[in-house]
DNA sequence: CGTTAAGTTGATCCTGCTCAAGGTCGGTGG
DNA sequence: CCACCGACCTTGAGCAGGATCAACTTAACG
């Protein structure tokens, strides 16, 4: 049993401790990547909240980063239904189809008003040949997604409604807390509907509105119009069936070499 | 509606017509990540069905290639349960953690007798000095697997254990299929018992098996013991309600400039 | 103050899980 | 050659976690 009491415990805060102790990693954690792509300020473009930032099966021959604001990646199946693989922070890169005319096989949206770097498959050949390291640290920022998605794949194979839940509550909440080092409140503005939630665990929006309601009976947390407030870490934490060297990883954390 | 009559039913063939056409793929789609990677040849190490290449939660300071045989990527949860993440063919890179001392947040394991180029951190490292292209080479090569990764999710999320089991076997008929351009006969050697299927579908083995068995009776495809035939492909598309768009993007395709 | 999107709750149904008992295949040793 | 064993496959009966359908409430916003 690798998740122990004791761990469990003090999860969040040895996040926190992480955190601080590495001051300002807001611009420090951000990858010399994004850094560099800062120089295609060019291709800036600003979204509406709710507005596709590219879309499923259409050509696209761009890669695009997060500057600010929330997004999630998306897949439609034919009947309507959505299944919403991840939420994207600033600093995420969204999608990467560098093969020439490609279409996208899932979709972006924009979750707030959002703004986005876009750089274009030719000036991201171009940048990589002026700066080599942006391979290498593309394919880290890809390699963490895809940790991510594996975890999500976990949580919908083999974990309960109730575990999802609260496994995708708390990676929200310590992705986005991760972002702001010197706030240690434990409530933050989460910009989804319960339909989004039941979307992303696999639930329909009725079941994730029940699961929603026990927690907060419960005591453990609290999502109500768009603000979330973990009232009992320790029992999310519990619900969440969480290992703590995973949570860690929710962190963004570069290669050091 | 995306999936229309015609094409699900030269979905197969033209994913042959598409292998065929560029002649010789089987060593054409290799990435060149993979050819400059052979210089690393000291690191080949094999490994036994069934064994560990490497393991949950130990610290990993490597990346893996599979040069020869099956394996697969999972997680596990304290109680013992299992979650495959995905199935590797030669060719795949399986662990990307290019941090000092991370340790693994999945598993992988040789589902046949395999051969591995274990390249470390290090080496990867001064690689990528040398030969600046291999970064791009292994962020193309990982996004790929994040976008099974994400088709998976999709799959267990939104899908029924008829359509998760389609999918699954469509998915890696077509894969493995792709690195035998001449070969057309609709029968394979699949190294996984139904226990894999289910931990890969999100169901329990005795679940699979019957979806299996009705597979079987509906005369769409036949898996016993290690064999996957496909009776009908027409109809197997259809159960797995794949969009053709995307059975082609699990054929290699490296990205072209 | 009316409209609309989102949240809430109940009743009922069904897909897939659990538990349990065989059955089949391939290998191994007497 | 046969008996035995272990891994895997197969099937049944009963149960339960979420889905579905439908009605109603609440909050936000112009």
């Amino acid at each position: 049993m690798a998740r122990t009491a004791k761990s469990s415990r003090t999860l969040l805060n040895d996040c926190q401790i992480c955190i601080t102790r590495r001051n300002g990693l807001c611009e420090d954690c951000t990858p010399e990547t994004l850094r560099a792509l800062a120089g295609c300020r060019s291709g800036d473009r600003k979204f509406q909240a709710g507005q596709d930032i590219f879309s499923l099966g259409v050509p696209c021959d761009a890669i695009y980063s997060l500057v600010s604001g929330w997004a999630f990646r998306y897949n439609l199946l034919d009947d309507g239904r959505r299944q919403i693989l991840d939420f994207a922070l600033p600093g995420a890169v969204l999608g990467f189809h560098p093969a020439r005319g490609a279409t996208a096989t899932f979709g972006a949206q924009a979750l707030t008003d959002a703004v986005v770097r876009v750089i274009p498959r030719k000036a991201l050949h171009s940048l990589s040949k002026q700066r080599p390291e942006i391979g290498m640290q593309l394919a880290w920022l890809i390699s963490r997604d895809c940790s991510l998605a594996f975890d999500h794949l976990t949580s919908l194979g083999r974990h309960s409604a109730r575990e999802r839940i609260a496994h995708l509550l708390l990676e929200l909440f310590i992705r986005y807390r991760s972002q702001w080092p010197g706030i240690r409140t434990e409530e933050m503005h989460l910009p989804l509907t319960q339909e989004h939630i039941g979307d992303a665990t696999g639930l329909t929006a009725v079941h994730a509105n029940r699961v929603l309601r026990d927690l907060r009976r419960e005591g453990i947390v609290e999502f109500h119009y768009r603000r979330l407030r973990i009232l009992d870490p320790d029992k999310l934490i519990d619900v969440a069936a969480i290992d703590p060297h995973l949570a860690m990883s929710w962190i963004r954390q570069p290669p050091s070499d």
